[in-house]
DNA sequence: TCATGTGTTGTTTTT
DNA sequence: GAAAAACAACACATG
């Protein structure tokens, strides 16, 4: 044995599993590569100090990256890993970094004398550059990588290389380049190695919300929605098994002011931090439909939810400046309106529509809203009603949602703006009628606004209308009690679609219009600067995610 | 290059 | 009450 093999051999004797996402024993290659490679497996979570830590200056409770309810749900996700590696002889080793998270992860990989790190792939701005300082000084160190994907049904750099190196940009293209997807590993084991030396590392628990710092929270921030791998398989069985409901699903179609029992799985956030496998989701969807005489087909159908998941990670990945307007080649360039005012209004669901503030009082609370009821609010904010930048919507849902997904938020706000994939501007969801055609009653609205518990439903979309007697009765005083609307509608929205036509319009000219000087038809490909954007916008910076 | 087909998910009024 | 039509009109990826 010469000395190459001989180091080979030490290091495949201890490997680090690096868990980020994918938060699960279930379907996990980094985890079955390293059980079956290495004699001792060092489970991995880091905590991450600025995506955890409590941020008293942000506008609702939680760190400046995460909402309270994520960070719970981030937590008894971790739980449960830990709670399902004893079952199987181990346990998680959670560690805190100090400041960043790759320097942590780093560390440990000298202080164990780790030989092999497995971690799943992500492919997320933020984790590339992270996962980049790892991987360097895994090389640096002699350290065998093993980076697989299994975050998304398919590879989506295999997807883009497919497709001639360019993203497919509709939906159908894209699950043409596709075809099917790997099947999931499933094989049963009962024991995993045992964890080596962690030599003077202190082994701490998952810590509790109160250790992080977050102190008094009122039990209205407690989402209905337990985090972990257990609560993902048993939410996951309880939906399919009611067969016809999964063969018909259709997505357009739906209640989104259901709450009590909302009308779609609710596997999102399960799907967003991996506690549940997207590609044993797909699978058990396939069993169901083999089963059924007919059922729906992407893209409204249940798999066909999973196909957009994969759709959005794949234009995302292919496509620069992605999350931003500008430098971003698939995004209309529009002059929205700066408005703190405005904007502060809609986060806080202070807007004096019932139906909008009702979706951002539930999102503050739960983290999670039907997907029809966060079109409406990302509708209102944007070019329905607003006409702010799409940016500020998605930075307010990213910090919210339980299930915020980088990818997926992004894609859904250029969606929903009419800034890529979707341009028909004039059609605006109501911020009164939409919401009222599946619940007349009211009954959602008055669950998250209380104020308006009592107003009578011919008013309850639109309490401003109510007589005075009649909201004195109700104990609601517009202007006093709930707000007045901060803009009308009507007017509102028939501004927006002409602002959004003569946005559009200078888009196609590739050039401003507005100030004149348009001087050649530059294609949108190369569209940034040069655009009819206010010189308010124009002089900042490109917005800083917080 | 350009014609073509397609696009998850609007609202309001009429039948 | 459900379904269809009218409304006012489209953008653009794909091949």
């Amino acid at each position: 044995m010469d000395a190459a093999t001989a180091a080979t051999a030490t290091a495949a004797a201890a490997a680090l599993v690096w868990f980020r996402k994918g938060l699960r024993v279930h379907d996990n290659p980094a985890l079955d590569a390293a059980r079956r490679s290495a004699a001792r497996v060092y489970p991995v979570f880091v905590l991450d100090p600025r995506y955890l830590r409590p941020d008293p200056a942000a506008p609702s409770p939680g760190s400046a990256h995460a909402g309270v309810a994520r960070v719970r749900f981030l937590l008894e996700s971790l739980l449960d890993l830990d709670a399902r590696l004893r079952c199987l002889g181990s346990r998680l080793l959670v560690l805190r970094a100090r400041d960043d998270v790759s320097d942590a992860v780093c560390a440990a990989l000298k202080d164990w004398n780790i030989g092999k790190l497995c971690f799943e792939s992500d492919t997320e701005p933020y984790a590339l550059a992270r996962d980049k300082r790892v991987t360097d000084f895994a090389a640096a160190s002699g350290i065998e990588v093993f980076s697989p994907v299994s975050h998304t049904l398919f590879d989506p750099a295999e997807i883009i290389e497919k497709n001639g190196g360019r993203p497919p940009l509709t939906y159908q293209s894209f699950v043409a380049t596709a075809g099917e997807p790997p099947k999931p590993v499933m094989e049963e084991y009962s024991v995993l190695p045992p964890i080596g030396d962690t030599g003077g590392y202190e082994l701490l628990p998952v810590p509790k919300l109160e250790e992080l710092g977050y102190g008094d929270l009122s039990q209205e921030y407690i989402p209905p929605f337990r985090g972990g791998e257990t609560e993902a398989l048993k939410r996951m069985r309880e939906s399919l098994q009611d067969k016809e409901w999964v063969a018909k699903f259709e997505k357009p179609k739906g209640d989104p002011s259901a709450f009590v029992k909302p009308a779609t799985t609710v596997l999102s956030p399960y799907l967003k931090f991996g506690c549940l496998s997207v590609r044993y989701f797909y699978h058990c969807i396939q069993d169901v439909y083999r089963s059924a005489k007919t059922h729906t087909k992407p893209p409204v159908s249940l798999a066909g939810q999973l196909l957009w998941r994969d759709f959005f990670y794949t234009v995302s990945l292919g496509t620069p400046n992605f999350d931003h307007m500008e430098g971003n080649p698939i995004c209309k360039q529009i002059p929205w309106r700066e408005s703190e005012e405005l904007f502060v209004a809609w986060r806080d669901g202070r807007t004096g529509y019932p139906w909008i503030d009702a979706i951002m009082i539930q999102l503050r609370k739960w983290g999670w809203m039907h997907h029809l009821a966060r079109h409406s609010v990302a509708c209102f904010l944007t070019r329905g009603d607003l006409y702010i930048h799409w940016e500020q919507g998605r930075d307010v849902f990213e910090r919210l949602l339980i299930d915020s997904d980088w990818a997926i938020n992004n894609g859904n706000w250029l969606w929903l703006s009419c800034s890529s994939f979707f341009y028909q501007y004039h059609r605006i969801y109501s911020p009164i009628s939409f919401g009222k055609k599946y619940d007349p009653n009211g009954d959602y609205i008055r669950h998250f606004i209380p104020v308006l518990k009592d107003m009578p439903k011919e008013y309850i979309y639109e309490p401003w209308t109510a007589p005075l007697s009649v909201q004195e009765k109700a104990r609601c005083i517009v202007g006093k009690d709930y707000p007045k609307p901060v803009v009308d509608h009507e007017a509102a929205s028939k501004g927006c679609r002409r602002r959004m036509g003569e946005a559009y319009a200078s888009n196609r000219l590739g050039g401003s219009t507005v100030k004149g000087n348009s001087s050649n038809s530059s294609r949108r490909k190369l569209c940034h600067g040069g655009q009819d954007v206010p010189d308010s916008s124009k002089s900042k910076q490109p917005r800083k995610r917080s």
